[in-house]
RNA sequence: GGAUCCUUAGCUCAGCUGGUAGAGCGCUUCGCUUACAUCGAAGAUGUCAUAGGUUCGAGUCCUAUAGGAUCCACCA
C-alpha cells in the first residue's frame, strides 16, 4: 500500500489518468466477451469547428454517468462515438467561414473544404471529450461523411424504394431561399414577427366591389383564387361570380371554403401558389385552380411576376403595396403580429416552392409509429407526450432531398430519355453517381443508353435516424453486430425527439419492423448563469475547457450530476466549486484512513466481531447500495449523487469516522475491537470510491490505484466490481433504533459544548444524556467518541 | 385552440406509491479537534402560488383560478 501525498493535483493527475486509460484500453469493447451487453447509440454531435459549451458537457456526463455504472456492474459496454459533420450547418460554417458562394464553387471543391473543416471539428471534440474523461471506445468512431455512413445510408434509401415507402413527386414543398434547398417539416421554426395586414380592393363581374384582407400581398401575380366561408351571409352573393384582381387585372372566381375565418379581415381571403401551408391544403380542395410559378429558388420574382420581376419578395411587396396605392385598390394596411416559420438553420422566412423532391411516406403510418414509441422506454416518462405529440402533429411525408453539396449523395441516375429511375446495385455501395455510371448499359424500359445523374443530396437526418445501425456495424463479428442492434440506451436532448428520435423510430420500423433501441434518456439543456439557455450564438459561457483547467474534469462532472433527468439546468461556479470541495473532501478522508489500513486483511470470510458503530455504519451502508444502484437504474444519475453523498458525508465522515477514533489510535494495535473498526472502515471506503467513480472517474482512480489495487484484481477501478451490499449487513429495526438514540446523545453533548464554546476536542467531566440509553452497553461509546468523562442518566 | 411542465427557506433546487417540511449556497454564533479552516459544530428562516374537494390525514391525489416555461396547430 502506497503513501497518500499531502496535497493532489488535480491538472497533473487527471491528465494522467487519461493517459493510462488510453493506453491500458480500459474502456475497450470487447467483441469476444459473453457478458451481457450494454450498448448505447451516442448522439453524434454536430462538428462545426467550434467550441463545445457547457450544455454538452451536461447532457454527455449524464449518459455517461449511467455507462460508467453499467461497465462496474459487468456489462460488456458498447460505447461509440460519432460526428456528425454532413449538412448544412457544416456547410453554412464553411460558407461564412471562407466566404463561399455555393453557386460559384464545384461541388468537389466545397466537399473538400468541408471534409478539411469537419476533420479540424472532430479533433476538437475528441479532445474536449477526453479531457471530461468521457469512456467511450475511441476505436469505435463514426463520421457520417464518411463510406461506412454514405453506404449504410444509401442502403437505407434503396431498402425503403423497394418497400414502396419513398417516392419523387413534383409538388409544393418547404424551400428556404437563403440555403436554396428544399427543408422539412422537421428543420422549422416559429418566429413571431411584426408584420402589416393589407386590405386590397377587387372588383366582382356585378360591377360590386370587394375587400380581402392578406400579409402576402407580393404574391397577387400568383393569384389562384379567392373565398368566403359558405356560412358567411354578407359575402354569399358573391359565391360564384368571377372575381377581378387589381393591378394583374386576373379573373378568378369566388368559390366558398369552409377554412375562412370569417371574423378575421375582411371575412374575404385570396390564395396563391403559395402564401403558405393553407394555401396549399386550399389547393387540394380547388384542385381547379391554376398555379403559378411565382418565387424562384432564391427568393426573387420570376417573370410570371411582370413589371416585380427581379425584386425579392420583400421588394416586391413594397412595391406592390405602393401600385396598389396609386391605383386606389389599397384600403387600409393594419399592423399585425404574425407566426412565421422560418428555417433553423438560417432562420430565413420559408417558402412554398413546387418543385421535384425525393419523399419518405410518413402520413398513413402514424398509428405504427404510435405504438412503436410506446415500445420504449422512456426516461423520464414524460417526454414520451411530446413525441406522441409530434407524430400526432405530421402534416407531410419527410422530404428526404436537399439541393446542397456536403451531404450523402442519393444511389440514383435517371434515364435521359424517359426519365426512368436507375437505382445503384448494394454492392456498389457507396457511391456518388456524379462520378460513375449505372451498372446496367440500358435503360429497361426505352433503351437509352444515356443517364442523368441525381445530384442533389440527402437530408442529414437520413444518415443520423440511421445511427443504431452504423453504431452496431462498426463491430467486426457479424453475430456481435446483431448482438449490438437494437442499442440498449438512447440518450439525447429533448429538443431533437421530433428530429434524431423520430426518424429513427420510424426507420427501424420501416427497415427491420423493430424498435431501434430499449431505453430513451432525455436530458435537458443547459442555461446559463442568469437562466438563459446557453448557446453558440449568444455565446453565454465558459468554455468548459477552462473550468476543467481550474478545477478539474471531476468538479464540472459533479456539476452536472446536479439536475434532474429531463430537466435545464443553470450552470453554477458554486456547484463546481462543490465538487472540487469533494474531491478534497475524499482526498483527505483517504489520507486519514491510509495508516490505519496498513497490513490489513480483508478477506471477507475473516470473523470479524463489530462493534455497534460499525454494524449502525454498515448498514447504513447497505441501504445506500442499493437506493443508489436503484437510480442508476433508472437513469437517475442526480438522485443517486444525493444518496451517496448523504451516506459519505452526513454519515461517514460527520459521524463514523468520529466514532472510530478512539479505536484508532488505541495502543493496543491488534485488539478485536480495532481490527473491527479497521475491517469496517476497509468495506465503507472502497464502496465509497467506487460508489463516486462513475461520477468523478479521475480523483477515484487515483486513490484506488493507492490503496485498494493490490487487493482487487482489476488494473483501473473502472473495469472492477460494482460494491455488493451485503444481506449480512442490515439490521434489526430495534438497533437502528437504540442507535439512533445513541446519536442523538452525542449531538446532543455536541450541543451542549458549542454553546459552552468548548472545543469538541477538549473532553468535558460529565454530562447527562437522559434515561432513554443503555449505558451499560452504550456508555462508554458516547463517553470516548463524544469526549466525555462520564456520562448519566 | 391542443399538449406537457413549473410555482416549496433570501438564492438554486430535492421531496418516490399521501403520515408531523429537506439539501447546498447565503446568514448568525462558536470552535485549529493526531484527515480536512478548501474544515468542523450548533442555530435562525417556509399559512409548500390561490381557492375548493377527496381523505382520519395532502407540497404529495382531483377540480378550478392566477402567473411563468416549452412544444404543436392556427393566424389568409
Amino acid at each position: 500500500m502506497n503513501e497518500i501525498p499531502k496535497q493532489y493535483n488535480i491538472q497533473e493527475r487527471e491528465e494522467f489518468w487519461r493517459e493510462f486509460w488510453e493506453k491500458e484500453g480500459i474502456y475497450k469493447f470487447d467483441e469476444n466477451s459473453d457478458q451481457p451487453i450494454f450498448s448505447v447509440d451516442t448522439p453524434p454531435p454536430y462538428v462545426s469547428a467550434d467550441h463545445l459549451h457547457t450544455g454538452h458537457i451536461m447532457s454527455y456526463s449524464q449518459a455517461e454517468f449511467v455507462v460508467r455504472y453499467k461497465r462496474m456492474k459487468g456489462f460488456n459496454v458498447f460505447y461509440p462515438m460519432g460526428f456528425d459533420d454532413n449538412g448544412l450547418p457544416t456547410e453554412r460554417f464553411v460558407e461564412k467561414k471562407y466566404k463561399i458562394d455555393k453557386s460559384k464553387i464545384s461541388r468537389s471543391e466545397f466537399v473538400k473544404k468541408c471534409l478539411e473543416e469537419t476533420k479540424i471539428g472532430a479533433e476538437t471534440y475528441r479532445k474536449l471529450w477526453t479531457l471530461l474523461g468521457i469512456s467511450v471506445d475511441w476505436s469505435k468512431t463514426y463520421s457520417t461523411i464518411n463510406e461506412h455512413c454514405r453506404k449504410i445510408s444509401q442502403w437505407s434509401f434503396l431498402d425503403l424504394y423497394k418497400k414502396n415507402l419513398i417516392y419523387r413527386a413534383q409538388k409544393p414543398a418547404l424551400w428556404c431561399t437563403t440555403c436554396q434547398t428544399a427543408i422539412s417539416q422537421a428543420d422549422l421554426e416559429v418566429e413571431e414577427k411584426d408584420s402589416q395586414l393589407v386590405y386590397i380592393k377587387a372588383k366582382a363581374e356585378t360591377g360590386e366591389e370587394l375587400v380581402f384582407a392578406t400579409t402576402r400581398p407580393e404574391l397577387l401575380p400568383a393569384c389562384m383564387g379567392i373565398s368566403v366561408n359558405p356560412q358567411d351571409k354578407k359575402h354569399q352573393n358573391l359565391i360564384g361570380k368571377k372575381v377581378i384582381m387589381p393591378l394583374t387585372k386576373a379573373e378568378v372566381v369566388m368559390t366558398a371554403d369552409e377554412a375562412t375565418d370569417m371574423d378575421f379581415g375582411s371575412g374575404i381571403v385570396y390564395y396563391c401558389s403559395y402564401g403558405g401551408g393553407e394555401c396549399i391544403e386550399w389547393l387540394a380542395r380547388h384542385p381547379e385552380s391554376k398555379t403559378f410559378k411565382l418565387i424562384l429558388p432564391d427568393g426573387k420574382i420570376s417573370e410570371i411576376g411582370g413589371k416585380y420581376a427581379g425584386l425579392t419578395v420583400a421588394e416586391a411587396r413594397k412595391e406592390i403595396v405602393e401600385d396598389l396605392k396609386k391605383i386606389g385598390a389599397l384600403e387600409k394596411i393594419e399592423p399585425i403580429k404574425h407566426s412565421v416559420f422560418i428555417h433553423e438553420r438560417c432562420r430565413t422566412d420559408v417558402e412554398y416552392i413546387e418543385t421535384e423532391q425525393w419523399f419518405i411516406k410518413l402520413m398513413d403510418k402514424k398509428k405504427e409509429f404510435l405504438q412503436q414509441g410506446q415500445k420504449l422506454r422512456w426516461f423520464p416518462e414524460r417526454w414520451k407526450k411530446s413525441y406522441e405529440n409530434w407524430v400526432e402533429g405530421l402534416k407531410w411525408d419527410w422530404c428526404i432531398s436537399r439541393q446542397r453539396y456536403y451531404g450523402v449523395p442519393f444511389p440514383v441516375w435517371y434515364c435521359k430519355k424517359c426519365g426512368e429511375i436507375i437505382l445503384a446495385e448494394e454492392k456498389n455501395l457507396p457511391v456518388d453517381p456524379l462520378e460513375s455510371q449505372p451498372e446496367i448499359k440500358a435503360c429497361p424500359k426505352c433503351g437509352s443508353m444515356e443517364f442523368v445523374p441525381e445530384s442533389d443530396v440527402m437530408d442529414t437526418w437520413m444518415t443520423s435516424s440511421m445511427t443504431p445501425v452504423i453504431g452496431a456495424r462498426l463491430a467486426e463479428n457479424p453475430q456481435m453486430q446483431k448482438k449490438l442492434y437494437p442499442a440498449t440506451l438512447r440518450p439525447q436532448a429533448f429538443e431533437i425527439i421530433r428530429t434524431w428520435l423520430f426518424y429513427t423510430v420510424a426507420k427501424s420500423y420501416f427497415h427491420d419492423n423493430s424498435i431501434p433501441f430499449h431505453d430513451v434518456m432525455i436530458s435537458g439543456h443547459g442555461l446559463d448563469m442568469a437562466g438563459k439557455k446557453i448557446s453558440k450564438r449568444l455565446g453565454n459561457y465558459t468554455l468548459p475547457e477552462k473550468i476543467i483547467e481550474e478545477s478539474g474534469a471531476d468538479a464540472l462532472r459533479y456539476w452536472a450530476t446536479g439536475a434532474t433527468l429531463g430537466e435545464n439546468m443553470r450552470y453554477s461556479e458554486e456547484e463546481v466549486k462543490m465538487g472540487k470541495k469533494t474531491i478534497t473532501k475524499l482526498w483527505n478522508v483517504f489520507r486519514f484512513a491510509q495508516p490505519h489500513l496498513k497490513n490489513l486483511n480483508p478477506d471477507k470470510n475473516i470473523k470479524v466481531n463489530y462493534e455497534p458503530a460499525d454494524r449502525w455504519i454498515l448498514n447504513e451502508l447497505y441501504e445506500t447500495i442499493k437506493t443508489v444502484e436503484k437510480s442508476f437504474e433508472t437513469y437517475e444519475y442526480s438522485k443517486a449523487k444525493n444518496q451517496m453523498e448523504s451516506f459519505f458525508w452526513n454519515k461517514f465522515t460527520d459521524n463514523y469516522l468520529e466514532f472510530i477514533k478512539y479505536r484508532l489510535y488505541a495502543e493496543d494495535k491488534n485488539s478485536p475491537a480495532v481490527l473491527a473498526a479497521k475491517a469496517t472502515l476497509f468495506q465503507c471506503l472502497l464502496a465509497i470510491l467506487k460508489m463516486y467513480a462513475p461520477i468523478m472517474p479521475f480523483i477515484t482512480e487515483e486513490i484506488y490505484q493507492l490503496l485498494f489495487k493490490e487487493y482487487e484484481n482489476q488494473k483501473s477501478i473502472h473495469v472492477s466490481e460494482w460494491p455488493e451490499a451485503n444481506e449480512s449487513w442490515k439490521v434489526s429495526p430495534e438497533f437502528s433504533a437504540e442507535f439512533s438514540a445513541v446519536i442523538e446523545a452525542i449531538i446532543s453533548i455536541r450541543k451542549h459544548k458549542s454553546e459552552k464554546n468548548i472545543s469538541l476536542g477538549k473532553e468535558i467531566d460529565a454530562f447527562n444524556v437522559g434515561n432513554k440509553i443503555n449505558l451499560e452497553k452504550y456508555g462508554e461509546f458516547i463517553q470516548r467518541a463524544a469526549r466525555v468523562k462520564e456520562v448519566t442518566a
